[in-house]
DNA sequence: ATTATCTATAGATCTATAGATAATGC
DNA sequence: ATTATCTATAGATCTATAGATAATGC
């Protein structure tokens, strides 16, 4: 709560800052602010004084940590919003060896929607800003990419012959992706909890045609493996 | 294609204009331009300039039309969005003495996702907005929530026992309106068919636990009801 | 006369830079 | 001396209004 004692010019102290703002380096508090504001109210209609008065400083101050705006949503997409994606892409990897693809697929998406869930300010909603669909932002859409093709694999390998052939791997992966970011919207309206984390990873299953006997037994095994780990 | 002759200052020339400029009147131009312009880039993102450019006029003549950026939204909001959420309302009242609630719940989705589907410029989107979730669009939020309730019914009828227990109302809603609005994600990467349609109803279905013989059954009596109205 | 545009611009932002200043640290 | 802030502001928008103008319609 107390300030550290830092080199610098104090802030000006009219400014009341908001909850968060007290934690952290100042560019961390930078970062918090930037991400709630541009997941409330998107990325254009976020100013720098908004920004800056939710931190508790003057807009000019933010230049001193940041070159703009821009570079803002850069950093948070970077920080953020992938290593969520890296936490979950080692699961493709590590599982079949050890468990069935329903499994898997079970796992995957209990820790993507558990991710999504914590992180602050719900910023994965970042990537479904209409200004992260340009050019600019390639690479991180390219992420959320790999991701749904990682859910169209699974999803592929746990569905049965006649869901394969009517839905496809491909979009199986844009269902499977979709329902998991249903969290995002959850999170607008209430908290989500263990409870929407399990009903979705479930969802995620029958979808692709699992019958309950085997959601129930993709749902052991994905809690074997999460526990030890 | 060639213009009507009208009263009124003609335009000046060097304006290019797009593709879907030439057709309607003014009004129904800026919408459109403004329609594209906001699913594209966002509400905030889209200057009054950029709507004017892409339709051929100079950015003060919008104001002739329009009282504000504004204006356009909520009008876009109005006449485009809400219809399709009251094409789909009577379903459900419609369907269950004809059909069970499995083929009422297949018959929305259609609906719905076709709908969405062949919406101009893909403005299901604007309900996602960010802008959107504020105080001053709260009626047009309470539609899309409407809506959810009504998925959220229609599933939980036609759910298995164990599924309704597991997941609940509410999540249903939240479920199956997320897989529906897949084919807003889907629009942004390539066209949607009727085979997409189709998997997406049927994942609805799926997702309550129904059986491939219970998804087959739902989707011809849809059919039967959809082919003489 | 009416209509739909235009040109010009006021006023309000918003982003980003320049340079001053008030702390700490050596 | 270094650091992190501040104040002040330039320059670039952006929205919206005022008033002029070039068509049609009577």
């Amino acid at each position: 709560m107390a300030q550290q004692a830092r080199p610098g010019r104090p802030r000006h102290t009219s400014a009341v800052a908001s909850p968060d703002a007290a934690a952290g380096t100042p560019r961390e508090q930078i970062l918090a602010a930037a991400a709630a504001l541009f997941a409330e109210h998107g990325f254009a209609a976020t100013t720098t004084r908004m920004i800056a008065e939710r931190v508790g400083v003057r807009q000019a101050s933010l230049y001193y940590h940041f070159a703009g705006k821009d570079e803002l949503l850069i950093e948070l997409l970077t920080t953020s919003v992938r290593p969520s994606l890296e936490a979950v892409r080692g699961i493709e990897s590590l599982v079949p060896e050890k468990a069935g693809a329903a499994a898997a697929l079970y796992l995957l998406a209990t820790v993507d929607v558990e991710t999504l869930g914590r992180t602050p300010h719900n910023i994965g909603t970042l990537y479904l800003l209409p200004e992260v669909q340009h050019e600019r932002y390639d690479s991180f859409r390219a992420e959320r990419q790999e991701l749904q093709e990682i859910y169209g694999r699974l999803g592929y390998a746990a569905a049965r012959p006649e869901v394969r052939a009517a839905v496809g791997e491909v979009r199986l992966g844009e269902l499977l992706l979709q329902i998991a970011e249903v969290v995002i919207q959850i999170r607008r309206t209430r908290e989500p909890t263990a409870a929407d984390a399990e009903a979705i990873a479930s969802s995620c299953l029958r979808l692709c045609g699992c019958s309950d006997a085997a959601v129930d037994e993709a749902r052991s095994q994905a809690r074997a493996l999460l526990v030890p780990a």
